[in-house]
DNA sequence: CGATCTGTTGATATCCTTCAATTTTGGTGG
DNA sequence: CCACCAAAATTGAAGGATATCAACAGATCG
């Protein structure tokens, strides 16, 4: 399971944002975190064109999805950072149209199938997590598309920076706006649909305005405010704010039931 | 439900693409579609900000969702059209991060969330093909992330031209690479990032190369090879080659298990 | 049948890319 | 610890793709 410094580990404290889970929700995600095995940077874990095996949970390092272009440059399509559950139903498709890779020493889970299928039969609360999760996915691609087609320069390396300030918070891995970036300009480029040296100049124009501090793959956001003034964003998009109240409700009654009639294992 | 030309409504055609349903599957689907209501051309669906209430399937004209800007320009994110079952759980969320427009005169049949419910828990290839179709619009979305980071402004055009008749043939709404396209160009420029000069530009130059007709809402690909070259791009990330056959027989089973103890009804 | 979108075309401006060096950093082995 | 090398970051100059501005023609619709 391989908690974090605070105890939880990031995927638990990721999907608190949802729903508070129950003691037995938490020991079930951890179990699932349980196989994790490292990585070491830069190699890739999924190859596009070849069949998809699991999903997997990452529970510490970075990894990127990405795409080659058949001219070989190469558009990072999104990150994954520790707590994302990614790719729980990948099975049902054929082939990748998208690699995945490390970009540091990186810890996964391997998920299969069998294991998914019983943690969303048999887990409400999780299952509903879960899906929420994949919500948030959505909407941060769907950022993403914003920023590409509607942001100049500043804005989109604004917008990512913010971006992922808040995820690393919304998981605890973050002091007053601070995380480990273990991004080079290239990749910053690669996400961005910019060159690389159109990315330095940015972000030593943001250095010398007083809005980031970054070095030795180290970010902090001196001035958030701004940053969100340039990206013309808010974090309104990760939907931090918890589940509806009635869903809530909602979800807690399906947990009564479940516990009413089989108590506090998954399912077969 | 509203069938299409050929008899079989748009999403029984989608789905089919991941496996073959089922009487009983497409009376449920048909069901889903029972209570679809028109909408005229042009006016939104669904509303940045407010809480959604349920999902919908579309099952004739078009929509988009979409993103106003601060300074008032507009990204529309993504296209909706007939067989597209949109956003079941997004019931999960407080409050919606875009818009879904209408493009034209839209049929759309509101999806409650105990219809979701049952249908996924009490249909196990109709929720494995919904899933898939989850999957499927990941993977649109991921394309368009490629277009705008890493193409130019031909490219671009070429890609959503081509992505869009890959979608309304796998509905069964083409006609020889030829589909009705409601958009302006205006609303081109604003799915592609880029302004309606511009996109009027490439359009001409398309026109001049014999690659397209365009005229009266009405698009024909005389050349869809060059036009993919053009795009870089195949149809391969719609996965439309159907589950894997592990795959399938699983699900098989499950249904065969289904059948066993309930006899083709949704559950309560 | 005017009013308003929509499409079209030309001229100019600009943001970003490309190309090419140079410096700095980080890692590795002697 | 230092020498060395490759990768990463940085800077400058020039070019290109697309934006912007402006004007007009054609289509569409109440």
């Amino acid at each position: 399971m391989k908690p974090q410094s605070g105890g939880r580990s990031a995927l638990v404290a990721k999907l608190s944002h949802f729903a508070a889970l129950s003691d037995a929700d938490v020991r079930v995600l951890d179990e699932l975190c349980a196989g994790e095995e490292p990585f070491p940077a830069r190699v890739d874990i999924v190859v596009e064109g070849t069949a998809p095996r699991a999903g997997f949970v990452l529970t510490q390092g970075m990894a990127c999805r990405y795409r080659l272009l058949p001219d070989g440059r190469r558009q990072i399509l999104g990150f994954l950072i520790p707590g994302d559950f990614f790719d729980p139903y990948v099975f049902l498709l054929r082939t990748m149209d998208h690699s995945i890779a490390t970009l540091m020493p990186t810890r996964l889970a391997r998920v299969e199938r069998e294991r998914v299928i019983a943690v969303f039969a048999g887990r409400p609360r999780l299952a509903a997590a879960c899906w929420w999760s994949a919500l948030q996915d959505e909407a941060i691609q769907r950022e993403r598309v914003v920023a590409l087609g509607r942001r100049d320069a500043r804005g989109r390396v604004a917008y990512l920076l913010c971006e992922l300030v808040w995820r690393q918070t919304a998981i605890g891995a973050s002091d007053d706006h601070a995380i480990r970036l273990p991004l080079t300009q290239v990749e910053l480029a690669d996400a961005l649909g910019l060159t690389p040296v159109h990315i330095n100049r940015v972000l030593q124009e943001f250095r010398k305005a007083g809005l980031i501090a970054l070095e030795r793959r180290r970010l902090r956001l001196h001035d958030m405010a701004t940053l969100q003034l340039i990206a013309g964003s808010s974090k309104a998009y990760l939907h931090l704010d918890g589940a509806p109240e009635e869903v809530a409700r909602y979800i807690d009654r399906l947990e009564r039931h479940r516990d009413g009639s089989a108590p506090d294992a998954e399912r077969p």
